[in-house]
DNA sequence: TGCCGACCTGGTACCGGTACCACAACCATG
DNA sequence: CATGGTTGTGGTACCGGTACCAGGTCGGCA
């Protein structure tokens, strides 16, 4: 026979069950005011016999609180905001604090959707890795404060809007890498993940506005890509910036293009895991080998990055203290702490490996 | 100056805001009972005009109904659980519920405590990825049960414990690789990612003991590989089966100590991703080259498994599938259904690269 | 004309906690 | 012996919804 299931047992049948009143056994089970040791030792033994265990809905209810943090990202299968979030409900965990993980698929309606979710829900505080351009865009973001409820931004900047953010520095990581290439002697160099458009820019003005107006972090590591080129002269090509969808296959297929000109780039420049292992792909499709052939640096490192020959230098994202100090950054706003509206940069970690060696001449 | 926040509009705000009475202004927000056509205008002006959103909060206080669903993995970082998650999601979102998502870094109590987290926040299900080896370990899904949560186990069954489990055949996929490689001549293969023990089994028996109190997917594995070593009379041989710790590292130095045997093997079979990366670095440590002098197959493809020289032969898990299996199995128990109590069995691919190739005579 | 059902509306109890308040008992102090 | 503070207890309003119920209007039909 099925098991009868009664109803979850509340404060009122612990009180019952101890003799006394509801409001003592609140006040034992919650932990306030004042009980004399033997009634909360009735009360304790009481809720221990019938299974209490509080209602967090009923409590949040009452006090307004919900212990629960929203957290918005693009995928939540993609192992980079997989690193974050779980930086985010450790740091959350150790607060007493739930996380509820919602992905938008780099879309600004479902992110404005979800938001809704997460202020009906009445979560504490919400973190989100936009896919929000500019302020314009990010009105969700007002009705969550209107609501009171905290917003801190990860991973992504919205230029215009007052939010804090933590962010690492796309820009100068990006600079870095690419001048670093040069420093290797290479002045073709390619650049995998461009802007998500059909018609390649010709114009560098061009390249960089519509950059400006796709995904932040995307936009600042081509920015960087260009102030490399500017600090030692080397004028721009369009041809060597891939456009197109944001997949491996693109990548793939852009890299074979841009290789097979007649004044190839010598070393590549990736600034996702997919655009580096479609750039990859291009390479063996062409024949070519890394470092040899062609030079190559990427963005987030992983541990297949060491197993290749010759082994990836890349650039590594501390992934889960993004999360943990956006946590820290939220928690103190829930705290009550006016929010400081700064930009919290993190450190990437430059992993030199063997990727990079002077161009060669084909 | 600062915005005067005032707190969110209530039902019987808007009630007052179109002149009806608190009900009226319910029903026609909720959607159900009578309503004519012009009251309803002025509730939903009024709404509109307020800013009104429903408290979700109290809803659920109300309706028992929290539109939320836990889910208790070891790690949210761990790319294949993210792919788990994300498929779940992904079907909960499709359903008008959201996902609390907790990480226990694979530990029991940690179990524990997120299943009474997941109980008191009322949630309407629980998916869990559990670290439970036996049913007699396994009672906080007894006390979900009890509060009328069903609970779905995905990625690991839990033998003797009466519950739905989403998995795949890991015995039968391990099985499979194995002989592919013992078909292609190899009689000494390496199993990487055994028992998590200091001191290594002699015995067989030992070994499978061991791994039958272990993780359920490690030791179905290690099944696996015994299965195809017994149909190919291959006597087992315990120096080829890595113990310790499951960290890169380790079986990076495991397998280095087995390459070094003086009957080492000419063959490994790695069961998750960074047992591979780990075994790639013992080859490279060796001066070995994958499929030439070591053949290798592992578990959980990746887009890195393709650019490798030799690209690797791999089994896919189809990890998003097991999330949004595992949620139509617990949707179908919320509704009511009775549960099956069954293994539901989803399919991996062998997918065959070059990574295999006849044993060399080193 | 009387009655019944459909349509519409507002009042109110309830979900399970929290928090404030009134009140009682007790002890110490002036 | 009055006063007042501390300790302990129970009553009750409230959080913001849902859901049931009573009551009113109106039209159709016997």
């Amino acid at each position: 026979m099925a098991a009868e299931r009664s109803a979850p047992p509340t404060i009122s049948e612990v009180a019952a069950g101890a003799g006394v009143g509801r409001s003592t056994a609140a006040r034992t089970l919650g932990g306030y005011g004042y009980v004399s040791p033997d009634v909360r030792e009735r009360v304790l033994a009481a809720a221990e016999r019938i299974g209490y265990r509080a209602n967090a809905l009923a409590r949040s209810m009452s006090t307004g609180i919900s212990n629960t943090i929203g957290v918005i990202v693009a995928d939540i299968a993609n192992p980079f905001f997989g690193g974050v979030v779980r930086g985010i409900s450790d740091a959350a965990h150790a607060r007493g604090y739930d996380t509820l993980v919602l992905s938008t698929n780099e879309k600004l309606p479902e992110e404005v959707a979800a938001t809704n979710v997460l202020i009906d829900k009445r979560v504490d505080g919400i973190i989100v890795a936009s896919a929000a351009l500019d302020a314009a865009s990010a009105a969700h973001f007002e009705q969550a404060r209107d609501h009171g409820i905290p917003v801190v931004l990860v991973d992504r900047a919205v230029p215009g809007l007052e939010l804090d953010a933590v962010v690492i520095d796309n820009r100068a990581a990006a600079r870095d890498a690419v001048e670093r290439l040069i420093a290797a002697g290479h002045r073709r160099i390619g650049f995998v993940w461009g802007p998500p458009v059909q018609e390649r820019p010709r114009l560098r003005r061009e390249m960089v506005d519509i950059a400006a107006r796709n995904l932040w972090t995307d936009g600042e590591r081509l920015q960087g890509y260009l102030d490399a080129l500017d600090d030692e002269g080397i004028v721009f090509d369009a041809d060597l910036v891939m456009v197109g969808e944001k997949v491996e296959e693109n990548a793939r297929v852009e890299v074979r293009q841009m290789l097979a000109l007649t004044d190839p780039p010598t070393a590549l420049f990736c600034t996702e895991t997919d655009a580096m292992t479609g750039s990859l792909q291009a390479l063996r499709d062409a024949g070519l080998r890394v470092a040899t052939d062609v030079s190559m640096i990427g963005f987030d490192d992983s541990s297949w990055a060491r197993v290749l020959e010759p082994p990836l230098t890349m650039i590594e994202q501390p992934m889960q203290a993004l999360g943990t100090r956006a946590a820290e950054v939220l928690f103190g706003a829930i705290d009550g702490q006016e929010p400081s509206v700064e930009l919290h940069t993190l450190e990437t970690r430059f992993i030199e490996r063997a990727s990079v060696a002077p161009p060669s001449d084909r």
